[in-house]
DNA sequence: CGCGGATAGAAGAAGATGAC
DNA sequence: GTCATCTTCTTCTATCCGCG
């Protein structure tokens, strides 16, 4: 692990980094919580396993240069997680070739990667039973020297996320088949398989969120562990009465069953209308015993 | 705390089906 | 044919998530 705090020995390292076709990368913010926060330090893991945690507090010339010369590179592959985040910081929409593996987890079915959430902490307990810990992030990244248990937390902060990009990549193959070759009787054998334990888990689930919510009512429960119950205000006023106020209005109606009997046939074809066609899966009725008769 | 994006769930619609 | 019911979809908005 390399920890350079030297902007002379940034500078000098940013060439080097950006030889490399893929990076994982993280940051750790200072002054998180205020209107204005400050980047603190940027990590960055090589595909050599060689880690660089780069000290750029109040350093906007040298955070600069390294947006210049790696953000920005699209021949290098930048891996972050949560890089929304990140990117705040290191170049915005500028940022090309950016990696989330937020976003690639949240690709996955619940069914491949069953966890409670996405966060770093979460995947890598997940796929590594080991328990990264939080209790630095929150930790003051303003104020120097930064200790050894904030160096190890930004050191293995990268080095998980290169892990858990990893794993992804994996499941996400797993999970995404190419729907010109897939096979429909596969997919059919699958879904009768399950289908019977499904319906009947999920009629027990809808039933007991129901039985939930009724006794939550009829006891003026407002939380529990697990659930809550909060009113939801829903306002509307009359639509003519907008129209009568000039409010510029520029959206369009559904053309439902009701208005559309209430239109002449001349009005009908007056007006713009916008066609949107969707396509429907559903099951077919089963069939009786004649069905095989065929 | 702030943000961008995801998500849940309500509402309303289309269309198939079923009872009569 | 009419009407109600069921499934599935789209749309909308408040709320949540994840980062430090």
């Amino acid at each position: 692990m390399k920890y350079l705090t030297d902007p002379l020995a940034i500078n000098a390292v940013i060439p080097e980094l950006a030889s490399h076709s893929i990076v994982w990368m993280d940051t750790e913010v200072a002054d998180y919580k205020t209107r204005h926060p400050r980047l603190s330090l940027v990590q960055i893991l090589t595909e050599t396993q060689e880690s660089y945690i780069l000290d750029v507090l109040d350093q906007p010339k040298l955070i600069d240069d390294l947006i210049q010369g790696v953000m920005v590179n699209p021949a290098i592959q930048k891996v972050f997680h949560n890089a929304a985040y990140d990117l705040r910081f290191l170049g915005k929409s500028a940022a090309q070739s950016v990696t989330c593996t937020l976003k690639l987890a949240r690709l996955i079915p619940y069914h491949l990667l069953p966890v409670s959430s996405h966060s770093l902490k979460s995947l890598v307990l997940h796929f590594f039973q080991h328990d990264l810990s939080k209790a630095e992030q929150s930790s003051d990244w303003g104020y120097r020297p930064l200790t050894a248990s904030q160096l190890d937390y930004a050191r293995d902060d990268i080095h998980y996320l290169s892990q858990v990009h990893a794993a992804l990549k994996l499941l996400y193959q797993k999970a995404h088949y190419d729907p010109a070759v897939d096979s429909i009787l596969e997919i059919e054998t699958e879904i009768l398989a399950i289908q019977e334990e499904w319906k009947q888990l999920d009629s027990r689930y809808q039933y007991l969120k129901e039985r939930a919510k009724a006794v939550m009512l009829a006891q003026d429960i407002k939380e529990t562990d697990i659930f809550s119950l909060k009113h939801r205000t829903t306002e509307k006023v009359p639509f003519v009465e907008l129209a009568q106020l000039g409010i510029p209005i520029d959206f369009e109606i559904t053309l439902n069953a009701t208005i559309r009997k209430s239109l002449t046939p001349d009005q009908l074809n007056q007006l713009t209308r916008t066609l949107s066609v969707s396509d429907v899966l559903s099951f077919r009725k089963a069939n009786s015993d004649d069905a095989e008769v065929d």
